[in-house]
RNA sequence: GGCGCCUUGGUCAAGCGGUUAAGACUCCAGCCUCUCACGCUGGCUACAUGGGUUCGAAUCCCAUAGGCGUCACCA
């Protein structure tokens, strides 16, 4: 058996869709699951699309990923270069043989040339340089007339491939249109690069986009013009996007955040989308996990798994998965990781990691912690409608009655810490002879101006300090008693 | 429009001729609880439609409908 090479083949345009991600990724997982390599090669035949700085992008998200290629324009190999741009005399030649044998041609159309009569036209083209005699063809060329390769479709009969996914699909050549190899500019199409590429980068199986299927047919002709061997096909479906009117199509912009870089600055894990983008058209066989590491995915991977009906993207259920990954994190760990997407005072900085562990339970992305804080370093402005709850039995009146006392119980504690706070509160609670409900509601609300908080009302006052604390409560009373 | 692919709850998705049609997300209810969250219990919701084949069909076949893709000197 041969061994198991993928690659992954993306134009430089300085944005990785999360199709592609998963894509790449679906390549990496079945060279890896398998024990094989797995190759980056950068189309770049597109001048016009061609951004700068691209490749380095692509590299760096896909180690974000943990995607590492083992061959690719950084990373070396033996098939180098792997940078499409830099392989023009090879396709060249290619292209040249190809005419040699009679399943290509030189034509010397116009791009916007139109046809007058009712035979099937493609692409403003029609089929006349193919009978074109060798003295015409030495007049144009000598005429310095510009020129493209073309593949010579066989007129009848149909093509047939099989895809691990789809089975034998056939398309009849007639569908088939002359497809330029070389473009006028000297580049190859895709349509052909990816054929000499794979073939020479000895590829064992292809895994791309649904859009390619019906292309697929003239890559087959390709290999058996070469009398190569085909790898093998693997057509996943696209990944979806719902708009708010419930229309589903690819995912795109309108979609919101639909590149791994958005996500990661939303403040997902990479480990998380990784895994999230995994499961969108793949799942275990013999298992409902869900969480996968890397090498988890590795080894749950195969084939098999994928499916063939395109998958919505859903942001509920990333939103999830971010937060059990959060969750199994160390309040350590996930306070480094959220680090760069808050802003705190010197107060708060100093007790990051334990606010971060209140956190922790509380968001699906890191950008959600800023809002949820903000409380702790400004104070809401006073609102009378917080002090009155039904259910704890709690009203104006009597929040005065129990912040005043608190205030006093609050201040005579010396050393400020969770421990002390807690046993405090506890002992000034049991005094008050109320329900521990009733007494909380008051005083959190009263500390921090709103409703809901991530912690109660110890977690609040050892945040907030003791200076603070007595003078948001302090403050709160002021406001209550001038209702 | 031609050609091709797809079709299990709102979403992801098991299922490969015989099941009470898994599981997860979302949503709802309850428990826990000083709020929220976590955790735990439970619940709602699905085989696109119509024909076949078969003792028996979500599973096989054919239509229809809908969705998507493609028809570039873009990939």
């Amino acid at each position: 058996m041969t061994r198991v090479r993928t690659r992954f083949a993306p134009s430089p345009t300085g944005f990785m869709h999360i199709g592609n991600l998963r894509t790449a990724l679906y390549a990496y997982l079945l060279a890896k699951s398998s024990g094989g390599d797995f190759i980056l090669r950068i189309e770049d035949t597109d001048r016009a699309r061609y951004v700068e700085g691209a490749v380095e992008f692509i590299e760096k998200t896909l180690e974000a990923a943990h995607i590492i290629p083992d061959e690719g324009p950084h990373h070396g190999g033996k098939f180098a270069p792997y940078v499409q741009s830099e392989r023009m005399p090879i396709y060249k030649k290619y292209a040249e043989q190809l005419i040699e044998s009679g399943h290509a041609y030189r034509c010397f159309c116009q791009q916007s040339e139109e046809q007058s009569d009712g035979e099937k036209k493609f692409g403003g083209y029609d089929r006349h340089c193919r009978d074109l005699s060798q003295a015409e063809i030495e007049k144009n060329l000598a005429d310095g007339l510009p020129y493209v390769i073309r593949q010579k479709m066989p007129l009848a009969g149909e093509t047939t491939f099989f895809d691990v996914l789809h089975g034998n699909i056939t398309i009849a050549n007639s569908e088939l249109e002359d497809q330029v190899l070389l473009k006028r500019d000297g580049m190859p199409t895709y349509n052909f690069a990816n054929v000499i590429d794979d073939h020479l980068m000895e590829v064992s199986h292809i895994i791309r986009g649904t859009e390619f299927i019906t292309s697929t047919p003239k890559h087959v002709l390709l290999y058996q013009f070469f009398g190569w061997e085909p790898p093998t096909f693997i057509h996943p479906a696209p990944v979806m996007g719902k708009a708010a009117d419930g229309t589903i199509s690819k995912l795109s912009k309108r979609h919101g955040a639909t590149s791994f870089n958005d996500l990661i600055q939303a403040g997902y894990l990479p480990e998380a989308i990784t895994n999230y983008v995994a499961l969108l058209g793949w799942s275990p066989k013999n298992s409902n996990q869900e969480i996968f590491s890397m090498d988890e995915l590795i080894a749950a991977f195969s084939l098999e798994g994928l499916s063939k009906s395109p998958a919505v993207f859903d942001y509920d259920k990333l939103d999830w998965m971010s937060g059990e990954y959060f969750k199994r994190m160390s309040d350590e760990q996930f306070a480094d990781s959220a680090r760069s997407f808050v802003e705190l005072d010197d107060n708060l900085s100093s007790k990051w990691t334990f606010l971060a562990g209140l956190l922790k339970t509380r968001v699906s992305k890191l950008s959600d912690i800023q809002p949820a804080i903000r409380f702790l370093i400004e104070k809401p402005p006073f609102d009378a409608e917080l002090f009155v709850n039904k259910k704890n039995k709690i009203t104006v009146e009597k929040s005065i009655e129990i912040i005043t006392p608190a205030l006093g119980a609050i201040e005579a504690i010396d050393d400020w810490t969770l421990e002390t706070i807690g046993a405090a509160i506890a002992a000034f609670t049991t005094s008050t002879g109320l329900k521990v409900g009733t007494v909380m509601w008051p005083l959190r609300v009263g500390l921090s101006g709103q409703k809901v908080t991530p912690g109660g009302v110890n977690e609040i006052l050892y945040l907030l300090g003791k200076k603070n604390s007595i003078a948001r409560l302090n403050e709160t009373l002021d406001n209550l008693r001038a209702l």
